[in-house]
DNA sequence: ATTATCTATAGATCTATAGATAATGC
DNA sequence: ATTATCTATAGATCTATAGATAATGC
């Protein structure tokens, strides 16, 4: 048994690379086709023929394409809550944060549509997906109405409008990539401060304030 | 030929009257497996036990799986879309309609949870449907922002939000009955309308408004 | 006699695996 | 020598249709 290696570590030897080269072609081919809308749809030789690599080889790496799926879901939430962890650094206010994080997943459009596309083919189940971003930004919002901040009264409600605004934008911007700026995001976050509860001064503010540069990427 | 029956009227014979509900049983069956999440995954085989006919008979009516589910999605779409403009008719402040047809919905739940169960199983696809709601939503936003009374920028986005707070309550209410009541719905309506633009004020005037008794069903 | 439904099945996928081939380790 | 990849294929679905059966019309 060769030696497991660390996540995100380059393996040891050649064979292994190999091996991790396979396995992430794969992995993409995933995410290329949840973009496209037809995540489980596709067959196993679909998502070998995307990835380019031998039928059989699937078995390699993967015993169904449920795992694979739930693989390369893993793997973007991880990237997309590490770019929204990078730009909250030493924020206190929920609602910034909240803010922030909603600013930076819109300009996924641009920045990365890769995990854009991801996003708007996953859709709404996204809310529920135990692992990724769904807990993260429900704590948010409760930590708002902890703080008196926010006056909604449901948070998971509340978490579900903002999921299906973005999706909104993101599709959009999609099918018609003109009618959406960087402008329209913060709109966007504006809205949904409103809808949590904040005056619309407040709101207006605080979907205004300056983003950090652009992450580790 | 048999003469066409004409939408809703009763096939004028006996025979007529059979096929129309075998017809009918596939519908329905359709309309369960969207609910339980599995809409186009269903085997044909499944969607003919599930409706308690014969496999072969299947083909008697439809030529496939999808066309089955979009006449399936269409027959719902539309008894919603009847329930709220029945709900709706002599109102004329936009702000109103918008309001009444939210609450409206979210009381599907416990009023008709088979549309409801519909609903969420469907998901955000449904504020693309061309036919259906999705366009007569979007008009009653367009009134508001021309009438001035709403002011978020872009109506699709705030149509996708909106519809990811009905999804998400009408989702929250299927796990957990108990944790969603009548005036979760409103409070639902009164955040989108802030969202939308209105005033906190003026938005929870509105989502407190009285509802006309239920109605043609 | 006509028409819809049902049963049975051919043909087309799709999945999972076995065995052959190619690449790397030592 | 070892390990991953690739090709080929058996077995399990799934779809679509043909032909038999049951229900209704006239």
């Amino acid at each position: 048994m060769s030696a497991v290696s660390e996540q995100g570590a380059v393996p040891a030897n050649r064979l292994d690379r190999r091996k991790a080269r396979t396995r992430q072609a794969l992995v993409d081919a995933a995410v290329r086709l949840i973009a496209e809308g037809r995540g489980q749809q596709a067959s196993i030789q679909e998502i070998t023929d995307a990835a380019d690599i031998g039928f059989g080889s699937f078995y390699n790496h993967f015993e169904s394409k449920e795992q694979l799926f739930q693989t390369a879901s893993g793997e973007v939430l991880d990237r997309w809550a590490k770019m929204i962890d990078g730009a909250c650094t030493d924020r206190r206010d929920p609602a910034e944060v909240f803010a922030v994080s909603l600013r930076i997943s819109g300009r996924l459009a641009w920045a990365h549509p890769e995990i854009a596309g991801f996003i708007t083919g996953a859709g709404l189940e996204l809310v529920d997906a135990p692992s990724g971003l769904a807990p993260h930004a429900l704590r948010d919002i409760r930590a708002g109405q902890a703080a008196g901040r926010f006056t909604v009264p449901d948070a998971e409600i509340a978490l579900s409008a903002v999921a299906g605004g973005l999706l909104g934008l993101l599709r959009l911007h999609q099918r018609h990539p003109g009618r959406v700026t960087e402008s329209s995001v913060d709109d966007l976050a504006e809205a949904c401060l409103r809808l949590l509860g904040l005056r619309a001064a407040e709101a207006r503010r605080i979907a205004q304030l300056p983003l950090p540069r652009a992450g580790s990427s």
